[in-house]
DNA sequence: AGTGTATCCTGCAGGC
DNA sequence: TGCCTGCAGGATACAC
């Protein structure tokens, strides 16, 4: 579910909210988010106060006292909710994990299918655990000769290599849809067959489309909720994503769903042609 | 190296 | 109303 804007979005719900409290306890409600000893979680993160509060891809990264890292990836459906309401739209329905604070307040992990994942981390292991993730394409020192370069070196159809964490870091099937409709290439494309020109396209509309998105607090499809329990703005704002059959809102051709690498493909055949720039329908 | 498939889990929408 | 199927912002492990 969250991608990088929605992770954006609950960090920045998140800081002023949870900085400087003190973790006195934690309720363990589904053990299955935990891929650690139960136990040893729960040493490591009792009795530490919130430092900071960050992002990394589409994880959220909790800096702990004394150099531990909690980080959350929320899967499909995962949110960090603080001190949710006992009922309405904002409560905890799914909670996994309760951490209470020291001022009686508390933060949960909630999360419907549980494909969500929470850890507390040694800084050697946030090290290892930060080996395996791309650069971030919102980071300044990201260039679109460094995207370029990269493509270069895969055959992999340009979607599914959006999607991987190693790759590049925070995007998901929405924004990854969505980029490559605004920079007219077709999901399928190899990688490496992107000119450069192409590839330039691509950064500008994976950079553009991601800052939209925060500035919208993220997309509601289903499920997500900020920090706050609410739901992003975004949703409005896509242009091919779940939009099957309806017109193109540049040419007016119905968009197409297309299945691959496990994930529904969204991407209109007359803007989005399958090879270079003059190829042919679908 | 890349791709299709299955797996984890729950809820919801749509068809009948 | 109920039952059944397919689908979902993710990630990984497997066989080919």
């Amino acid at each position: 579910m969250p991608e990088l804007p929605e992770a954006e979005t609950i960090v920045r719900g998140l800081r002023p909210a949870l900085r400087g409290r003190r973790i006195v306890r934690l309720r363990i409600d589904h053990e299955d988010v935990l891929p650690q000893d139960p136990a040893e979680f729960r040493d490591r993160v009792r009795d530490r106060r919130v430092r900071g509060v960050s992002r990394r891809g589409k994880n959220v990264v909790l800096r702990l006292h004394r150099e531990v890292d909690l980080v959350v990836n929320l899967g499909m459906t995962g949110s960090l909710l603080v001190d949710p309401p006992a009922e309405g739209p904002a409560a905890s329905t799914h909670p996994a994990l309760r951490f209470a604070f020291d001022d009686g307040g508390r933060l949960v992990y909630d999360d419907v299918r549980r494909f969500g994942r929470v850890e507390a981390l040694t800084p050697d292991e946030r090290k290892t655990w930060e080996r395996r993730l791309g650069p971030e394409p919102l980071d300044p020192d990201f260039l679109p000769r460094d995207l370029q370069e990269a493509l270069q070196a895969s055959r992999s159809p340009v979607r599914s290599w959006l999607l991987d964490q190693r790759r590049i870091a925070g995007i998901g099937n929405i924004y990854a849809n969505e980029a490559l409709f605004r920079a007219r290439i077709h999901p399928r494309r190899p990688a490496r067959s992107l000119e450069p020109d192409e590839a330039e396209a691509l950064h500008g509309a994976l950079r553009a489309v991601l800052r939209a998105a925060i500035d919208a607090g993220g997309t509601t499809i289903r499920d997500f909720r900020d920090a706050g329990g609410r739901a992003g703005g975004f949703s409005e704002h896509l242009q091919v994503y779940d939009r099957e059959g309806e017109p193109c809102l540049r040419c007016g051709t119905p968009v197409r769903r297309t299945v691959f690498g496990n994930r529904s493909a969204f991407h209109c055949p007359s803007c989005q042609a399958p090879a270079g720039g003059e190829g042919s329908a679908s």
